[in-house]
DNA sequence: TATGAATGAGACTTCATTCAT
DNA sequence: TATGAATGAAGTCTCATTCAT
């Protein structure tokens, strides 16, 4: 059983729709060579540090030709965005036994999480930049929650069938998860530390640790000021 | 033993002054309002995002008077990110007792992340934005550095005593650990979920757990593709 | 006899005039101050190079008594044009016997010009600058009228005297006469030569030559293109 | 012998072409539009007397196509700097025979100066002007030596050929030429005089004079104060 | 269709002048 | 009267977008 059962249709769908007019041809060679020109420039020096001129020599097309493929700076950061989470949704979930949530389907998502991060860096940084939201139109910000709703349906899955505890929300759960894998790289990128495969593989414990069902709960005990 | 001294009174009397007559800050410090104005309007907007008359308008000053305080917008964020930094140092370490690194310390700095995640949003926000590094110049990179360091010595302190596990390298418990905490916030933020103290001591709980002593390991039996 | 018969009077006329309404002091303490610091600064910097702080501070007064001594920067430079001008003329004119334009006179008056221009090369270099048409008001373009025509008069009465000759109107032969004289200062500040004492006595020996009587006349043969 | 070569059909030409349909430069080159644009403008109200905005207009740009050409204000005063003491260079310089420099060269060479001073009056006023040294670069400041350089060479060669006279200096001559000539244009330009054809082959033959050999030196019979 | 020069609104910054103290 | 912090109009420059070729 897949996340996706069907990722093709998905993808039909919003082809068929933008191929309307004839205006726009979505995966044509331009197309695909702006969007990687600018998840380049942009997790360089980010989107308002980048204007569109770099972007179209990046992508050895002019700014007029930009111009006819999207509609507006902005308009090609959101299908970028949207095209990135995309790809990441994909890299995660794609294939990914979830019929039940176990210690091998867990370490399987942690070594995408690390591969994604490893071989497309660009990518995992333009996703995690933060000055987002003043461009972002709804659709984008929906496109975060398409790719966050079917970890959160694992991750519940995973307490229904015993296999993860239940002394978190799953939206907790997946919260401090999902920011621990971002500190993890996101420490890294900032020079902090470099992180070894057996790093990885112990963070990937720690977490299924902090996930997995508790033995005991330690009281709370905080120092009351 | 105390790191600082008296963190609760400083940030009690702070609290209490904001609330004196006019909302904002008294206005005995120019300085100071200009400084507070500009944390409202990047947290809201971004710093690329935000104009300069903006933030004077926020601060109920001139622009000209703005650029009497700061030389530039730069300086200005320059010297609001080593404030901001430098205020969540002080209300995370101040008086902690460090002596060692037990689970009643650990509840306190939880304690305290979350009221300062709380109280002071704008700044939490602040200094989570990414596209800082296109105008940080060295001496605020520095001060995101003074704020980890005691913390890693925490950790570092907490694996020779034998409270925190040495199944994680202190680099790496530590980015995971702050990562989560971020993660759960900005996942309120974004609207994902909304965190009721509840959640938070069960956060608190589960991230105690990943750093503390492992009774077991799980081998890795990742499905290989 | 003098140039200036009425030298006096024509000072006090102007004092009275100013002294009115008791609110401008003129040669009072702090307004020669700024006259003399604003001096300093125009002549290193240019007058629209120059903000008026800079000018108060080298003064040593503060900002708003400058604008009590002086309604706006450019009434300031103005002031300054028309009392520096004031100044050379009377370095210049004062006591020169100009019963008759011989040669000891013509020494006496390139002697001035240099002890002018070598005591007071700021005063010297400020009334060079072309840039002033911008801000001098008709009374500043009267001031330089005001030195002109005496010199004009004592060349014409030269001539008038046989003492120079009459090959060059009085206007044409005073332009060649004080564009040399500033050309060979200007050329030493621009750092294009050094002028020793004997340079100056035979460039003055030379322009001497020039006003004096012709005792032959070259024919014009200008090559024709 | 000639230092270049054809000056007068390369000044025709650009004489006849300045008088085509639309009064300004046809607008083949957009670069040279707006240096003859801010020219026109400096000239009449100084470097630091004009923004960029009415530079543009006069040359039927916008200031972002200026942008385009000059990477700053103070780029396109020094390109115009240059560019004009080039051209200045050359309508002085280009053919005029220096073998040696007898009374038809210097005639030649006045008479270049006056087409030049009456042709491009802009021209001759910009480079006339003195608050430059705050803006220009050393490749500018070059640009003024390479013109006074090879007028100094012809005043040696005059000096060493025994048509001038050794009683100046030859920087100290080239000064008080150049001074006398610049002062001549600039007081009819001030309003001082109007200059007659014959006003200047007068004073064309006074500079001559001043610069030939001496027949007699005046003793110095300075008034002692 | 593709190009890239041109546009001009708007960004950051300066500085002549004012006015509360 | 003296001060200098405050003001905001105006300056220099950038860049998203358009359009003639």
């Amino acid at each position: 059983m897949n996340i996706h059962s069907q990722p093709d249709r998905a993808q039909g769908s919003r082809t068929a729709m933008t191929a309307q007019p004839a205006e726009r041809q979505p995966p044509s060679d331009k197309h695909q060579q702006i969007l990687d020109a600018a998840l380049r420039v942009f997790a360089a020096r980010g989107v308002h540090g980048t204007p569109v001129p770099p972007i179209a020599r990046e992508a050895g097309v002019s700014v007029g030709s930009l111009y006819r493929y999207f509609d507006s700076k902005e308009a090609l950061v959101n299908a970028l965005f949207q095209a990135t989470k995309a790809k990441l949704s994909e890299h995660l979930l794609t294939g990914l036994p979830v019929a039940r949530l176990d210690r091998s389907v867990f370490d399987e998502l942690w070594h995408r999480l690390c591969t994604f991060a490893r071989q497309q860096p660009d990518a995992f940084r333009f996703l995690e930049m933060q000055d987002h939201h003043s461009y972002l139109d709804p659709q984008s910000r929906d496109s975060e929650y398409r790719l966050l709703a079917p970890l959160r349906q694992i991750i519940e899955l995973g307490q229904q069938t015993g296999m993860l505890g239940t002394h978190l929300r799953a939206e907790v759960a997946m919260a401090l998860f999902w920011g621990a894998f971002v500190g993890l790289f996101k420490a890294e990128r900032l020079g902090y530390l470099t992180l070894s495969d057996q790093d990885l593989a112990e963070a990937r414990d720690a977490c299924w640790r902090t996930l997995s069902p508790q033995r005991d709960t330690a009281p709370n005990n905080r120092i009351e000021p």
